[in-house]
DNA sequence: TTATCATTGTGTAACCATGACGCAATGTAA
DNA sequence: TTACATTGCGTCATGGTTACACAATGATAA
């Protein structure tokens, strides 16, 4: 069976990673997690890495596996070591259950876990649960409380290293149709940020990077004024991503 | 013997840990460096972590050995984790030749590697080498070229973290003596940026940071005007780390 | 002893980014 | 037809940034 679960010899003892996948839908900042089976506890999706693949591939390949999606946007944020970390594991006793032959010791090291955050758009995303869960869902960040673990930590180290991430890099692309309304990236600043900003100061400070193409359309069937149409420039958001935003000095 | 290469077995398999020591002195950032036997080649310093304790701790642990220095500034900033990195370790043959009994097999599996960097004031290390290597110096950070394996992506990696750092950090507690000049502390500055900054300037920006005290004092027996000391307001200094500098958002 | 000159302390004017807010246009819903 | 929330565009005051000017200092050279 295709799951990290079995076959657990080809894998590095002791390292494993969790990624806090970012998406954005209904103008709320989202997290995929997993629901454990007979715990209604959630765990972040996590896997762990090939003995001849890079962390990168390995996160890659874990969120292929949830999401469906290539290319995934993924950055590594920290890695969490606490000895604590390892003792106590919920799904220890899940895996065991339900996989009778399994070598369990590998489970039962002590694990370092390398934490990524990952940037994808909510539409495209096909949640696969596995074995150890019973879906695999969209959660809004401020409900994502009961984890296992120091799943907590792990979320709240990625959004602050998304917050910080904002201040010398352009974000959105990949966490936003192509076609979006000003808005909308205004209220994904926003969530990410957690406090408010101002309309007007927003729309010029974005426009400034010039990473955006407005287009010739308005968003239709909305009430209110109909506000125009948004995509990204991909050439300037790459030089963006390359150079940085001007950030101090 | 006190060195990590005995008693491998009281270590995480597959996981080590490399740091970038940066110190300050005479107008240059210098990394600290070891120089392997044998090898005309330099190594960062760093070890594994044991089987109870964090990476900070571990980092922290194997820096005051090599420096001698309890309370090192340390942080974490990369995991470098590509399967060629275990290939050919040059330090493998010197530790088989040095340690007959050892068990080498620890050394020849697969290792990720977590990047720390660190502050230090130059003047307070004791630079300790091993068995593995002729000394421990510190080497100007241009200068640093000739190490193994992936060290040179490390040392970059450490350099642009801290570059990023200055943004939303203060620098300079950790790196220079208690008392010292503008002068001194803005060349800190333009060494870690890679660029000249106007004098004037600088002053005033780093002065409206207000982590700084000026005392009643001057440099003396120095050509030209006599420059003022300034030392660091530690109590503002905590509170700009742990609220960061205005940035962006 | 005096002049030289690189360096330091202080200040200033132009410019740009930011924060706070005004107002007219739009388009659905009452 | 009117009400009203929302959007597009703009203004003004403030503060930070850039690019300089100028006098004071103090070792060094004439």
């Amino acid at each position: 069976m295709n799951t990290p679960y079995h076959n657990n010899q080809e894998f590095l003892s002791h390292i494993s990673i969790d990624s806090v996948v970012f998406g954005f839908h209904e103008n709320e900042l989202k997290v995929l997690l997993l629901e454990l089976k007979d715990l209604e506890k959630y765990a972040l999706p996590g896997g762990f890495v090939k003995k001849d693949e890079t962390i990168e591939d390995a996160a890659s390949r874990i969120l292929k596996w949830r999401t469906g999606l290539d290319e995934i946007f993924l950055q590594q944020f920290k890695v969490f070591s606490s000895p604590d970390r390892s003792k106590d594991n919920p799904t220890i006793p899940i895996i065991k259950s339900l996989i009778p032959n399994i070598d369990i010791s590998f489970y039962n090291d002590r694990f370092i876990s390398i934490g990524f955050f990952a940037l994808v758009e909510y539409t495209l995303v096909n949640p696969n649960p596995d074995e150890l869960s019973i879906k695999c869902e969209w959660v809004n960040i401020d409900d994502a409380k009961n984890v296992i673990i120091d799943h907590s930590d792990i979320i709240n180290g990625a959004l602050e290293a998304l917050r910080i991430q904002l201040n010398y890099s352009p974000i959105g692309y990949n966490l936003l149709p192509q076609k979006f309304t000003m808005p909308e990236l205004q209220k994904l600043y926003e969530t990410i940020l957690g406090k408010q900003l101002d309309r007007r100061n927003f729309q010029r400070k974005i426009l400034s990077y010039n990473i955006l193409n407005r287009l010739d359309e308005k968003r239709v069937g909305v009430a209110h004024k109909s506000p125009y149409l948004y995509e990204f420039d991909l050439e300037n958001y790459q030089k963006a991503l390359e150079n940085g935003l001007k950030s101090g000095w």
